[in-house]
DNA sequence: ATGCATGAGAG
DNA sequence: TCTCATGCATA
């Protein structure tokens, strides 16, 4: 049943990216954690007020940490998402961008995890293995303010575009109530449910996989689920282009 | 901003 | 098979 695999973070490994040969990230995440920056000016331990509170929820010690305590991280997502716009870049520029760090092991990264690190739609672990990486590209981008910052980038061919499934509502309404009651199915009751909503086995699988993913992002995790936190958790929408340009 | 999907790694 | 980090496609 709980079989909470506790393992390492681990980072990018996508196939569409063969650049990269992605060499075990997360073994040189630390190494770039302590070769990039000290601590961030002011935001260093924010509040530890709540932290007893959430932490004894948790029953985490290591939380403590100013560098994997989820207030330093929120605190992060804010602030470099205010620089980064303040900076006129795209969670698109950033996530291309990194490439040109030339960290060891890291390479670009997309528009879309730029934008869950921002919006803590991620794991906490994940959260804190991308802190230093996108501090590493902050303080880059902000020392070399004077410049334009350019990502050419432009190579297509023919490639097949992935179609993208799409579940019907009512279909959903039915996996959630299943979800509910049994958030991890056998395969024999995975195969049931898909058959009974029509839908193939395999995309009731992955629904399952990713709804059991989002309980563990950070906004709905424990640490996050007090009144304040949910409070909070609106979303934001000066991210794109589009966005910024409307004004 | 987010839904559905992939693939490495662990068990 | 699952988890976990991540991304393409799309609302």
């Amino acid at each position: 049943m709980m079989s909470m695999n506790s393992k390492q973070p681990h980072f990018a490994m996508h196939p569409t990216l063969p650049e990269h040969k992605y060499p075990s990230l997360h073994s040189s995440s630390e190494a770039i954690r302590r070769a990039c920056l000290p601590t961030p000016p002011g935001l260093v331990a924010a509040h530890h007020g709540a932290a007893g509170q959430v932490g004894a929820a948790a029953g985490l010690a290591s939380i403590c940490d100013s560098d994997t305590d989820p207030r330093e991280l929120e605190a992060f997502a804010e602030r470099f998402k205010q620089r980064r716009i303040k900076l006129g870049v795209t969670q698109a520029d950033v996530g291309s961008a990194l490439a040109n760090l030339k960290i060891p092991g890291v390479g670009s990264l997309s528009q879309s995890t730029i934008c869950r690190f921002e919006s803590l739609t991620l794991s906490h672990n994940n959260m804190i293995g991308l802190k230093p990486i996108l501090q590493a590209w902050l303080e880059e981008a902000e020392g070399a303010q004077r410049e334009k910052m350019n990502k050419p980038e432009l190579f297509n061919g023919g490639e097949k575009k992935r179609k993208r499934t799409s579940i019907a509502a009512p279909e959903k309404r039915s996996l959630e109530a299943y979800f509910a009651v049994q958030p991890r199915p056998s395969s024999e009751k995975i195969a049931a449910i898909a058959e009974k909503l029509d839908l193939k086995k395999n995309v009731v699988r992955v629904w399952f996989c990713n709804q059991r993913q989002k309980q563990k992002r950070m906004k709905f995790s424990k640490y996050f689920c007090t009144p304040k936190y949910n409070r909070e958790m609106r979303p934001s929408t000066l991210t794109n282009k589009a966005n910024m340009r409307t004004e």
